[in-house]
DNA sequence: GTTGAAAATTACGTTTACGTAAGCGTCGTA
DNA sequence: TACGACGCTTACGTAAACGTAATTTTCAAC
């Protein structure tokens, strides 16, 4: 009881897990949703996009190993920077038969063009960060003359 | 010749300056522009966001040194990460027969509010770099490793 | 049989800062 | 007087990533 995860508690709410210990420990949205910190709207939002296709039991989506890590990889690209479509030009690219070398390199050359635009992103906003403290100061000791002024009056 | 500015290669163009030597040396939409690198359509819908409000002289628009003065303030805070509303709303507190402590007291607050959210931006940013630069490595090494293997063959 | 929780679909709304026509007026010069 | 440069207004488009209804369906439990 001490250990028990996040998703342990979420499906012994009312729902029992579909068939414990299941062949692929499948997932319903709800869990998955909980599990990733994110919202079902995204999940579905994901889906809409082809970032990831779980099975149907019927209308209901079931998420497997698999699609957990896709995910996973969709959120981190997200953390990164790419943006969704990016994500899935890379994801796309894979092949589960190939070497995926080709893969490889492409995904190597974005996330260099990335960790550039980044740093670029980083310089700018450390410009910003040192203007605005500046700016910060000055409205200060600018305040602080006035109110010197107001109180000799 | 020499030192001729981009504004007055700009009206010598064809259009002669509004007066030389005009009282409030007024310029017209396509000066300002070029001074300040932005666009036309930027300056138009500054306006409409109320953020400035040049002269007419019939539908032309004639911006003065107020104008311009005002026109740095706003691309300041926009450098440093304002949104136009927020300048928007610090601007209109601006009163010319006050002691603008008031002002100031606000402004002060929303720059280190502001200041905040940026060094956050900058936590996450580096975050991003290292995960990114980490992924990058892996990438690389694997794929040289794979490479290594295929000239092997 | 009904209720409640979870899930589904459809589709419009939001935010920010302009971009991009489309169509028309104005001015000075060749 | 016609042309080119410049300017005006109106108004829809864009990009990203979901939020937020609104309504309906499914399913297990009581």
């Amino acid at each position: 009881m001490a250990m028990q995860s996040q998703a342990e508690q979420y499906s012994n709410t009312c729902t029992p897990v579909p068939v414990k210990g299941d062949q692929d420990e499948q997932m319903r949205i709800g869990e998955m949703a909980a599990e990733f910190g994110v919202t079902l709207r995204t999940l579905r939002f994901y889906e809409d996009r082809g970032l990831i296709s779980p099975m149907r039991d019927g209308a209901t989506r079931l998420y497997t190993r698999r699609d957990r890590a896709r995910l996973r990889l969709v959120l981190l690209g997200r953390k990164v920077g790419f943006s969704l479509r990016e994500v899935k030009k890379l994801l796309d690219l894979y092949d589960p038969h190939g070497t995926n070398i080709r893969q490889m390199r492409v995904a190597l050359d974005k996330s260099e063009r990335q960790l550039a635009r980044l740093r670029q992103q980083r310089a700018a906003l450390d410009d910003a960060i040192d203007e605005l403290s500046g700016l910060t100061e000055n409205i200060r000791s600018e305040l602080e003359a006035r109110l010197a002024v107001r109180t000799a009056d």
